[in-house]
DNA sequence: TAAATTTACTTTGCGTGCAAAACAATAGAC
DNA sequence: GTCTATTGTTTTGCACGCAAAGTAAATTTA
């Protein structure tokens, strides 16, 4: 091996994409039980926090893609978890507003954070909180 | 908000979410100038530590999709930049080996990690160390 | 050695990430 | 007030990630 920058074990985004692989993998079973996927669990965090936004609001909260958006928000519409409304003061914005089965999911989803925090009981709350803090910044520069 | 550990600011799956879709989307022009997707340049690399590697060990090295390989391996053998045989010894298994057009690419390669290095700078070499430590850990308790 | 199991890989169908193009509605420039 | 640029969203086409089913070849079992 000539380029020892060039091996998979010394390449940062390599774990990133296993770790980000392997966490989504982790929530696999807790969401199947909603009927849900993480992009769509993540849009119902996001309206948990805050609802009635608009699609724009959502995008830039959850940083999930324009373009699947779309698709991710009628899928959700079509299990009657939101609606998509339109906005009577600028007709090109739409706002997504939770039904009351999306806004009951919240109790049975409440107990999903611990559930996946088992999963990796080698990480102490310290580092946790490290790791979060180097993502952050990652994320700051990346964004 | 009545269940802080829903908070999207509280998760350290989302995180790892946005970081790697954003490195990923970081390495998009040097890639691009490769013609290589991502998990394509995840394949090389590997290929680029060992050659002549049955499909088995490659997917256990990248960590890629089994599903997914067979079709990444098909439009790297479109654009020559591999080749796979079938292995005598076990007709189930085949091997993956580089064609020179995929040797050669590791010599443009190699400038990769520095350029995508620079896109974060806030994380100091410490850090960067501290930060591949600890999804190594994440990994390993997820895998 | 025939049958059952396992291994290695492929195929299929769906959900999403992403770029680029399309579209409608608003805001700005003049 | 029209023309242009911008904003908010959707659509399209392609590449994966993933589960589950399918196939072929080797191994195990009896």
């Amino acid at each position: 091996m000539k380029y020892p920058q060039l091996k998979l074990d010394n390449q940062l985004c390599h774990r990133l994409y296993m770790a980000s692989n392997s966490v989504v993998r982790a929530y696999r079973d807790a969401l199947n039980a909603l009927e849900l996927t993480y992009p769509q669990y993540v849009v119902m965090m996001a309206l948990w926090e805050e609802d009635e936004v608009t699609i724009a609001q959502l995008l830039q909260k959850t940083a999930i893609d324009g373009g699947a958006m779309t698709q991710i928000l009628k899928k959700m519409t079509d299990k009657q978890l939101l609606m998509v409304i339109k906005d009577d003061n600028d007709k090109r914005k739409k706002l997504v507003k939770l039904q009351s089965h999306g806004v009951k999911m919240q109790f049975q989803a409440a107990a999903i954070p611990q559930q996946i925090r088992c999963q990796f009981p080698s990480i102490n709350e310290q580092e946790a909180m490290q790791l979060i803090s180097l993502l952050d910044k990652l994320n700051t520069d990346l964004s």
